[in-house]
DNA sequence: GGATTTCCGAGCACTGCACTCGGAATTCTA
DNA sequence: TAGAATTCCGAGTGCAGTGCTCGGAAATCC
């Protein structure tokens, strides 16, 4: 696979290769384990690559692992409980286009103005971004034909 | 200045520079040309590094450039005709979460399948950022006080 | 015991970012 | 007309993140 041109509000293969896994798991919620080597040849993705991706996953509380013959990856919740957003999150790091709006820390920063006009399109975009991402559900996502409004 | 960490639909500094620079310009609006100096003082900005930017706005048809002494830049329109998402895209480039959600090439590729469930959380994720920057122009920032919705 | 599968750490090539530098070309002012 | 100011241009550099691969350990099932 490739890497991809310049382009601003880039989501890299992390957050794509992640999404399809978890939309993946899913779609096959409450079937049992589901092993890495299904999902990446299902979706045509790089096993070891995936390996790496989900392991961060695993990490942040979204899906358990089950080792051994038989084993692979479950949601570790229900998949109405996880967002785009949790994903995202996960995978590519805190939604903050500038450091000066980070999430969660309301007023951090933005050494040299306390009121710099640029902030506000930083601040619009962080808060438009999140609530389109939190918004969206795996349970949504995982349907067949999806259209979000 | 220093690099940023990790973090998900972030803009470089190409970006945040550039659009203190264009808000900066629209301040000035009508009040003659403006040298990269007097920007670079005012808004703390490595000079050197503001002029290959300010190079690509004047290719974008943003701003004009002026040679000589008492030389300098102004923005190529009215400032209230220039939005976030203008300048974002010249620096940046264009605003496309997956390469499946190219501005202006609704259907293109996701060569796999037709229906990705994935598609629809770029899809939604590239037009509400695109309506967020496209809808604050500069003369909205420029204004002293900004209170976006 | 052997197959399967997760888990873990290291390593590597490539690209973009965030700059700097040196030097032309242009224009104003004294 | 000299010189200062300023844009314009191309090249180069160090660093970090992306997008992988590989080898091997640990667990679990038959």
């Amino acid at each position: 696979m490739l890497g991809n041109p310049q382009t601003a509000f880039h989501v890299s293969t992390r957050g794509e290769y992640g999404m399809r896994l978890m939309v993946d798991l899913a779609r096959h919620w409450q079937q049992g384990t589901v092993s890495l080597h299904a999902v990446a040849s299902r979706e045509d993705l790089p096993e070891a690559y995936l390996e790496q991706l989900v392991a961060v996953l695993r990490k942040a509380g979204l899906v358990n692992g089950k080792r051994g013959a038989g084993g692979g990856y479950t949601l570790a919740r229900d998949p109405s409980a996880i967002t785009a957003g949790d994903i995202v999150r996960a995978l590519e790091g805190p939604i903050e286009p500038q450091i000066c709006t980070a999430e969660g820390d309301p007023v951090l920063n933005c050494i040299r103005e306390q009121d710099c006009g640029t902030r506000a399109v930083w601040v619009k975009l962080q808060s438009t971004i999140a609530q389109a991402l939190d918004g969206m559900t795996l349970a949504d996502l995982a349907k067949e034909k999806v259209t979000v409004a």
